[in-house]
DNA sequence: CGGTTGCTTCGCTGGAGATCGAAACGTGGA
DNA sequence: TCCACGTTTCGATCTCCAGCGAAGCAACCG
């Protein structure tokens, strides 16, 4: 029975963990998902390769690592179905207030999340400081540029661990910039006191330097 | 978290065939539907107990049966997301001809159900032979004559299978007409020919005769 | 009032599977 | 070529929980 099969797939804590680290859109690697769910590596390899089976989640192998990503967005849209059924009668003062300031600015691992991640990201390409290619965005000679402007390191372009790519962002459902560059562009953000630590974990304020510097630096576009 | 603790309850396989049987809409007693999931009876009542807690189904006493139900529309379109899911990338014959002949008129145990089951509960309100009443619809006196035209033996209202009662239908969202009556209604239409066996099991096809009986009888509201 | 029926509670058992560590494997870097 | 690291496989352990039957309630029926 179908019900039953996926129902048994998701319903372990573990494998939940891990389901639930990959709704951010970010491939992660076996070992990182072990971290997430709190196992050892051998455990969290044989839960993904029942998820793996399954069709929840798929694999590209780089290099010695492994990254799992969700097998595609009907996955994230039932797990989301799934997660949000239980939360409809939870307690209310959650899902104001936490979330609000999450949804702003927030952290994706080592970078910028939430509306101010994809504003980055939407005015870095109007702006043509990054451009779409193959596999995901590129920096264009602008963009360096920019981000040497900002003080933003910009290492080589390396395959397994790229440079820029654009990573889905949870709350708005559209990208953000991922990639070492961005995570770079969040500590240079961070140096210059662009952000102060937000009322939840992970959560990022504005100050009002930051703000301004948004405004200079990455005008919404439209 | 809440995407293990939903899957946890539904990956059960006693109490998803539960959660599949109340999938109909039918409200079905403990007893059942421990023969729907195979289990002893003490066996369901557990389950039954932790699908109650959990939001998953409400229930209702009447006299010494308990009659479960799924606890509201969004419960099931989140089973009917969750099973569609696993099937998502079968045999695609199925995804098109099926659904569409079960959806137009098809049996739901033993009474009508599809868009033509909702239009007779809806025809039949309307022209108020039927009057919702404490707990569900009952017959009018208008009723009673327009079934006994139609050849259909009304017997005693009992208490605990009720002459007439709403049936959630699947694939409409809305109540059709369950109950002894109705199962008696779905036999007079049997025998007068006005269906004929679908392609698919349970589906049912409207004859002629039937198509102008069904606008006859039951003129569709507005 | 017993008798019957539907359901729940209780105590126990068995088995599935989640978990870990150790060891093997495979890739990349030195 | 050898080592380091990420990952998988294997074997063993242990916990959780689905399952049952027996007994206890509760409602209806005579």
């Amino acid at each position: 029975m179908a019900l039953a099969n996926v129902g048994w797939a998701v319903g372990d804590p573990s494998r939940a963990a891990m389901l639930a680290a990959l709704m951010s859109g970010q491939a992660l690697t076996a070992g990182e998902l072990a971290v997430e769910a709190g196992v050892a590596a051998s455990t969290a390899s044989s839960h993904l390769a029942i998820l793996s089976e399954r069709g929840f989640v798929e694999v590209v192998r780089q290099g010695r690592h492994r990254y799992f990503r969700l097998a595609g967005p009907e996955v994230a849209a039932m797990l989301e179905r799934i997660s949000t059924f239980a939360v409809r009668d939870a307690a209310p003062s959650l899902r104001g207030a936490a979330p609000a300031a999450l949804r702003q600015a927030r952290t994706c691992y080592d970078h910028l999340a939430g509306e101010l991640g994809v504003r980055v990201f939407d005015a870095m390409i109007a702006d043509r400081r990054l451009v779409s290619s193959a596999n995901g965005v590129t920096l264009s000679e602008e963009g360096r540029a920019f981000l040497a402007e900002l003080g933003v390191p910009i290492g080589a372009d390396d395959r397994s661990v790229p440079n820029c790519r654009p990573c889905l962002d949870f709350t708005e459902r559209r990208p953000h910039l991922g990639g070492r560059t961005a995570a770079a562009l969040l500590t240079a953000m961070n140096d210059s006191r662009w952000f102060t630590p937000g009322p939840v974990r992970r959560s990022l304020r504005l100050t009002l330097a930051g703000r301004a510097a948004f405004d200079r630096h990455f005008r919404p576009p439209l």
